[in-house]
DNA sequence: TCAAAAGTGTTCTATCTACACCCATGT
DNA sequence: ACATGGGTGTAGATAGAACACTTTTGA
């Protein structure tokens, strides 16, 4: 590469709001930023834009690394300018969903991944803290017509571990009865057929996605 | 400005998608492309990102350029890549919409702006009938819950002026009775008092928006 | 037998849809 | 007087919200 080409490539990044749920509340995957500028901070991970290839590439290719996961539910939030004063830029930003149970996360000194509860973040390098809650919104209108939770979990679930994904993104109490037949009515979901027994009461029923691309309803 | 900073500003462009209603019908403004690449296509109108500015500053400077028109409604869509498969690039596209009636358009021999009823497009350069589209679909959405509409019309309307915007976007019709209590309910727009006289009918009552910022509902 | 979560139906309420007639004006 | 678009109300259908008891299991 060219040393233009560097530079070149510097001016535009991609960041990553990669948001799972954890103990029963939403989580985002942050980074421990070792290197200025902003050093010291958690931030959002990301990475130069190669030119070589798209965007949503450069996204896709970032979202691998960071979870381990190939198909996860990845959507392009917005663009911004001013991540850092001093050399203007431009960040595009996308949102992925992740079941955090089969993330596996990198195990970098350098960078030290982790989850961290969405209610209670830290201040973060940059406008992340924006950025994350413009996710959030777009995440909790979307979650409300169409089918992107599947992403949030293991391929079958019982009805309540969707309900709770469902209360951790809204944070209000949804009546189990009447997302029960929302779900099912709208054909987003179906019975597997199996059960789940884990614990001393009555075993819950598995259910999966009919289809595990994104669905508008 | 230096060699180096007149290249690198050639790596983001911003493009605008200007929807303004024409007819009864939804059109776009497109100018003819007298350079290359694409010469001799119609495009939206776009220009260079300035490194000293925002995105969104250039985006309205642009927007101000075409229409005449400080404060028209503007919303970022998304970024792409790949506009010219030659020369890698990266493209911001905003959408904004404009009271066709109070934009005067640029008479330039070079460019030759005008209103394109959006869905009889001839086939653009790039991916901009794509984008167009998505703008259109996004419109959609946002009329049903918003007050966007604002930026469609004068300040002050009839409520058949109003429903004429939906249904041009919609392309539905839609009933008129339904229509006025919804919007009157809505709270979105009052009564101004005033009434307009224009033709062998009834006249009717003007409305204006309560808040002419973009609010959602 | 007890605790804990799964499963299931009905009533009420609010919202959306469909629909027809009179009103004010200019010609 | 007539043609044109403005203005108004009601009834039926649909979707969402509220709400309590029985079932199955493990300990």
């Amino acid at each position: 590469m060219s040393t233009l080409e560097e530079h070149l490539s510097e001016d535009v990044a991609v960041i990553l709001v990669i948001i799972g749920i954890v103990d029963g509340k939403p989580h985002v995957l942050l980074v421990h930023r070792s290197a200025t500028p902003q050093e010291g901070k958690f931030a959002l991970p990301g990475g130069k834009w190669k030119r070589t290839e798209s965007l949503e590439s450069s996204a896709l290719q970032k979202l691998v690394q960071e979870t381990g996961i190939e198909n996860l539910y990845l959507e392009q939030l917005f663009t911004t300018t001013g991540l850092d004063q001093n050399t203007p830029s431009i960040a595009v930003a996308y949102f992925a969903l992740a079941d955090s149970n089969s993330v596996q996360l990198r195990n970098e000194e350098e960078w030290r991944p982790g989850w961290f509860a969405v209610e209670s973040l830290p201040e973060l390098a940059f406008d992340n803290n924006l950025v994350i809650a413009q996710a959030m919104s777009r995440i909790g209108a979307k979650l409300q017509y169409s089918n992107i939770a599947y992403s949030l979990l293991p391929d079958e679930f019982t009805l309540r571990q969707l309900q709770d994904v469902y209360e951790a993104i809204d944070t209000q109490p949804i009546d189990r009865r009447n997302f029960r037949k929302k779900m099912l009515a709208s054909g987003l979901i179906e019975a597997t057929g199996k059960i789940r027994r884990d614990g001393a009461h009555r075993p819950a029923q598995l259910y999966r996605f009919t289809s595990r691309e994104a669905i508008l309803i």
